[in-house]
DNA sequence: CCGATCCATGCCTCCAGGGTATCGATCGGC
DNA sequence: GCCGATCGATACCCTGGAGGCATGGATCGG
């Protein structure tokens, strides 16, 4: 069996998503057949079935449903091979550091500054980008300011910036707004904040809409301060703390990740600088 | 600009490594027009350079560095996509755990029993590999036993199983043979076994090219019982200690490897039996 | 100055991959 | 139970890209 080609993954990938020839093959912006055609080639060539069709359904096989995580992360690698030879090649190379507006923890000067002192520095170029992970595994971004365990960190090597307890944030309104702390089971019922729900773009946002009340959110306590007059902050006593982490993919060799990585280190030995406990410095 | 072909990045793989078109031409089975029309193709489409070329030599251009790893790994992700989808569609689905023969330092054993009273298993299936990265890699292994800081283990999760002083092996006709330490400055000179040099497949085959004099070893204890009759271990008092880790990708999410960390953990956990400080258990 | 080396270019061939039309199977509605 | 709608597979054709061969053009050694 020769190599598969990444075109044929994506293909998978689509037929995977939808469950249906037709939208995948439309999301495609090619024809039904050449589809049909495509995965059953890809089909051929592995020895093994990946879908179960019947005229009127569309269901992975095993083989399929182990091919699905693996395609995406396969691709994901190609895509970031191209993107980051492209920023190698440009006239002035950068470290692209993604992060989450307002998602820093008031450690992003210090860790710039850190940086700047480290060997084999590169500019550095902070990109905000609502899917940080994303970015990181796609190559567009060099490494990411990350919370462990909320985000993904799977297949990155991290540093460890800022270990943080968890606090509920709720509308002033709420009926546990003014308890001094509170367990997670009492938060069932809410609509609570999950790290798939990746619709929220800023931490802002996120405020805003928990002031609406359409959802309540368990964040670490540093992006809580300064907190709306309209929201409260109540200590999470069950769950696990928060960690703010530098996340780099795992198998990056690059000197300019390695210094960030030092830097980070030192960053998070310093620990929180004294007398700085307001708000985070954006 | 649309998606690489794992087929272009294969391409310039070849090119990166031979530094000349005709002979990477070679290597791949085509003929060397149609090399450098795709290697031209591929610069094309993501818009930087990769060689400097003139018609005596052939060098890699800044981007042309950075893709070469990058590539290799993207490469290996899709290979592995394929390998494990093939396996999961076999009739009875195995977790492929790699080892080096004599590489596991006597813990296989307790950990493949661990491994058993774990939920969601697999039958395991033990392969030896020479190389267990590169099978670890590209997806013909699940798992692999390796040596921290002796082996590559960039991009894999791992949990230690074992951590051994370092030990010098050495001829007992060697001037440092009846030393009872000796530090890493004093193997200058000598050939020393370095983990690039794969070319050793087993650690008898290694014991033995010690034996002839071709090389000396700086290896974990657990690997030197029982020795040879014409080798020496002396230990190393000034390198790291080497640790015996199980390897896994870091983006895995079968259950079965996850299952098999757990035992991993709780074998670490046990530490050495006690009363079986003789030969390693094959 | 000439031959050897080596990458690029021109030109031809062929087939993988895409499009359109249609078949065949399945399911829901009447 | 029949009929139309849905949806994947198949048949057939066409185009572009990938590969082969021949050759050009540049560079270096002698």
């Amino acid at each position: 069996m020769d190599r598969l080609e990444t075109r044929e993954l994506a293909y998978f990938l689509a037929v995977a998503e939808e469950l249906h020839f037709g939208r995948a093959a439309a999301r495609l912006g090619i024809a039904q057949p050449a589809l049909s055609r495509s995965v059953a080639r890809l089909e051929r060539r592995l020895g093994v079935g990946l879908f179960e069709r019947t005229s009127r359904s569309v269901a992975l096989t095993p083989s399929g449903r182990a091919l699905v995580e693996d395609a995406r992360y396969a691709l994901d690698a190609v895509s970031a091979a191209a993107h980051r030879a492209q920023r190698a090649g440009a006239v002035e190379p950068r470290l692209v550091l993604a992060i989450k507006v307002g998602g820093d923890g008031g450690r992003l000067p210090d860790l710039l500054a850190a940086y700047q002192r480290e060997p084999d520095v590169l500019p550095v170029h902070v990109i905000f980008a609502a899917d940080r992970c994303a970015s990181l595994r796609d190559g567009r971004a060099d490494a990411a300011l990350l919370y462990d365990p909320i985000d993904d960190l799977r297949g990155f090597d991290t540093q460890p910036l800022l270990t943080d307890p968890p606090v509920a944030v709720l509308p002033t309104a709420h009926p546990l707004a003014d308890r001094t702390g509170i367990r997670m089971d009492e938060l069932r019922g809410e609509t609570v904040h999950r790290r798939d729900d990746n619709v929220v773009g800023s931490i802002d946002e996120l405020m805003h809409r928990i002031a609406l009340g359409q959802l309540v959110a368990v964040l670490p306590r540093s992006l809580t301060v300064p907190l709306r007059a309209d929201l409260a902050a109540v200590p999470v006593t069950d769950a696990a703390p928060l960690t703010l982490v530098l996340a780099w993919p795992g198998y990056s060799t690059a000197p300019s990740v390695a210094a960030l990585a030092r830097a980070a280190e030192s960053v998070h030995r310093a620990g929180p600088e004294p007398g700085t406990a307001g708000p985070p410095i954006r």
